[in-house]
DNA sequence: TGTAGTGTACCATCACACATGGTACACCTA
DNA sequence: TAGGTGTACCATGTGTGATGGTACACTACA
């Protein structure tokens, strides 16, 4: 279901969200889908469950899923939670992180571009399946 | 010289080696060009010199400036400090890192790869100069 | 009606990275 | 020689990630 890589750089519970997040814009877990149980997913893992719960809750706090009490975590229809200023915010403050990582590693800018249009073509590939 | 935001995310460290990465990148500085002394840059942020030090340790690494004891710091003729392997390997881990951020905003592709390929100019534009 | 499984909310604890403050050393130039 | 330079330590405080444990409200099912 969702792989813990020791020798990652990000947190776990970031790997989960990354990973969580990635399944469900593709529609491998398609809205309605049955997620993990916090305390199945930590087992399965052998994380804590704290950790597991955190990563779901910041997957809610996105809109991608939501929790029914007593019952368990199911991905959400798709919505948007933020305003669109806020996500043009967040997404010139990603960019620009980008640009710093990499501007260092002296690659012709087409380079860098064909690469990120290529994962994102991979995404978009996956969704349309 | 060199801007420290206290709202940004970024470590004080790193805004210091971003910054100046990309003022050397842009040729801002050129070759040869010294850079404020270690004391004398964290007098002027109002910070300590270990946090200085060690971001200008980094720009070493990277093969992008060189000290000269006793005299100061000073840009590098540019040079490749990494191989092409080690420097496919970052480049992919950065996109794949950006792309994770990214893909939950839910932008079109092209909306995202514009903004990208934008940025990437307008540094290529600089260094034009 | 219980019981088991669910999400959620706490609390205490540990590990690590970042930043600070201070000191010391070797080096170069005027 | 004196002052400015980079560098290398050490101790300390703070914040975040992760752990371990407990408790509560909810739902489904036997």
């Amino acid at each position: 279901m969702i792989q813990i890589v020791t020798g990652d750089t990000r947190p776990i519970s970031k790997q989960i969200v990354d990973g969580l997040r990635m399944k469900i814009v593709t529609g491998e877990l398609p809205p309605g889908a049955k997620i993990p149980s916090v305390r199945g997913l930590a087992m399965q893992l052998t994380i804590n469950t704290n950790t597991v719960a955190r990563a779901y809750a910041k997957l809610t706090e996105e809109g991608l899923i939501e929790a029914r009490k007593g019952l368990g975590l199911f991905v959400c229809q798709p919505r948007q939670v933020l305003s669109i200023d806020e996500r043009e915010k967040r997404l010139d403050e990603e960019v620009d992180k980008f640009i710093h990582e990499v501007i260092g590693l002296n690659f012709e800018p087409e380079v860098v571009v064909d690469k990120v249009s290529n994962k994102l073509s991979e995404v978009a590939d996956k969704k349309g399946d």
